[in-house]
DNA sequence: AAACTGTTTTTTCACGATAAAAGACATTAA
DNA sequence: TTAATGTCTTTTATCGTGAAAAAACAGTTT
């Protein structure tokens, strides 16, 4: 537990120290909110590893039961799950326990019907990286952190429950989105969700997806994207239809879609800083709801009309019509971002 | 030991699995060159920690002693070495230890100048990323390296001589230079260094240079940048004169001169691409030697060019200056890519 | 009181160990 | 003889641990 006058509230606002220096600082060390407690720990000790891999794989195998008589060769729903034979055996292992399966070498034929219960937990099936990743920006997002701050693996760790390797290799994979930056043989320092922040990735955003855009378009008639680019169509239609009530299903859409322009530029660093947006608008949406059916609804227009643009493959259109978009989405996400300090 | 035909020397070519199979399937896995063993373990077991930023700031600190009859206070040293005061007095401690200070509280009082046998030998300086770096980069580049190929963080671990965290750490940090790709839980796969590799980074260099360029042009007289590019002028000028005998300390300046460029940018994502270029180019010049003197010749032309250019702020100049530069760079770039199979 | 030195606590970095998962080899059925 | 199953080995993911280094606290000196 950290001492000072006021832990596990609200931390006093203190700026970055200028280099090195003794003065004291603040860190990002919020208590965690009521309803969620640490994650149990294993009874003796050293868990080592969660069989969410094989929990996970288990409940979508489950599904494949409600649609036939008899289950396939090993290897086959190896590659169905995505996973390997190890664990497939597995699972048919515990499917045959639970009595949902008769198995006998190559024979597997299903018995019954499974049942909401037969269904591992939904938490179970996270990993590791997915749990530490909530965790860190439900922090990051809940108010009261500012840039400047520290982040310590260690306490961090002990937080979420889990170790300190767990962490350290997700703060390095998560530094590549240019929100926290490490001092060497020393803590990271949080560089915060500031308005700098949102204009300095939008502004490659828009070079990138211009310059994607414009590869779209040029791509020739019997490119598959062209037919990638049709069913997308079609569900932006249904999506516009329904959108009073179908809004929220709009972000997975918009993901899919931005992530099929970018794919045009055939270009691994373009394709790659896709995530960082994705990551950004994913946490974005599910922080700030006002006015998402509205903003919603405006954007599906706009996709249209970019799809329209694209199908024209008149350069002039397509450019215009990525452009209106691309700002009205940075317009979105800048004033999505809780105002402050200055950067 | 990977058994197989040929484990140890050249590997198969064998081009990856189309995602999950059982194919058999060739490691990036090359026999150490004769010249460089292992690294010593330590004695007992658990070597933890190598004490290298001691033994680094010791070996920098020992070039104070030149310089002064007397040493500054702890937290002066610290901040002028850049390390904590513990280490610093860890350091005055062994200076005292060896006679080359006399220490006592705040009196550090120089006795002798110190020797070529007081240094710590240059291998133990080293971070322990930057030894695992160099050692996957000689693999890398030692040639029988295919794209597709698969990477072993066991192996890799004990060949190197180190833990498997860290080489780890090493991976998921290398990861974003777009040569490596990870599966999974599953292993590593290598995308190569190839000619579209060379030439996707190329892409995005140019866009965000051009923009920097741009950028800096831009920027008000009374910037400090401007003394700064004085500065690289004279530098330039110096290396110029001199090119026959010093043409391999370009490299340096080079990195230097664009750094300062991209920063003008204001954009931590330009600046933190350059980290992917100079990674590159830093590799690319220690193995190609081919016309070196001459390619760094004509680069170090374009590059006071470049900056007459930027110096007179035409935008149609600097434009002209930067492309006409980056030209040249990509094409020394690519004539130097093994040519092979095509991506 | 400000800045330093002396001492103690905390955090980072790196390792070996272990269960989960993948992968390879051996055997058997079609 | 091909493709599955059965078995065994290797690798990955994760943890706890301990030394190196940083940081905090406490006592001194100017």
């Amino acid at each position: 537990m950290r001492r000072g006058p006021d832990a596990g509230t609200r931390p006093n606002f203190r700026r970055a120290v200028p280099l090195r220096g003794s003065l004291r600082q603040e860190h990002l060390h919020i208590a965690l909110q009521a309803g969620r407690r640490k994650r149990r720990r294993a009874t003796g000790q050293g868990m080592s590893k969660s069989n969410n891999v094989y929990k996970d794989a288990y409940n979508r195998g489950l599904r494949l039961l409600d649609e036939t008589k008899s289950l396939p060769s090993e290897p086959e729903l190896g590659a169905l799950l995505g996973v390997s034979r190890t664990t497939i055996r597995t699972i048919l292992a515990r499917m045959e326990e639970t009595g949902l399966i008769a198995w006998n070498k190559r024979s597997k034929t299903v018995l019954r019907v499974p049942r909401p219960d037969d269904f591992f937990p939904e938490e179970e099936t996270d990993t590791l990286s997915q749990i530490i990743e909530r965790s860190f920006m439900r922090r990051l997002l809940a108010g009261g952190v500012e840039p400047g701050m520290q982040i310590n693996e260690l306490e961090l760790a002990r937080e979420i429950g889990v170790g300190t390797t767990s962490v350290r290799e997700f703060l390095i994979r998560f530094s590549r989105f240019g929100l926290i930056e490490k001092r060497r043989n020393s803590h990271w320092v949080l560089k915060g969700f500031t308005r700098a922040f949102a204009l300095e990735l939008t502004e490659i955003r828009e070079m990138f997806e211009l310059r994607s855009a414009a590869a779209f378009a040029a791509l020739p008639e019997d490119s598959p994207v062209w037919a990638d680019l049709d069913l997308l169509e079609d569900e932006h239609r249904l999506l516009a239809r329904e959108i009073a009530t179908r809004f929220n299903e709009f972000s997975e859409l918009d993901e899919r879609f931005h992530r099929l322009i970018h794919r045009a530029s055939h270009n691994r660093f373009i394709v790659d800083f896709y995530d960082v947006i994705a990551m950004i608008f994913h946490y974005h949406y599910q922080w700030n709801k006002a006015q998402e059916r509205e903003r919603n609804e405006v954007a599906v227009a706009e996709h249209l009309a970019y799809i329209a643009a694209l199908k024209s493959r008149d350069l002039g259109k397509v450019d215009a019509a990525c452009r209106k978009h691309l700002k009205s989405a940075r317009h979105t996400l800048l004033t999505s971002i809780p105002e402050g300090q200055q950067p």
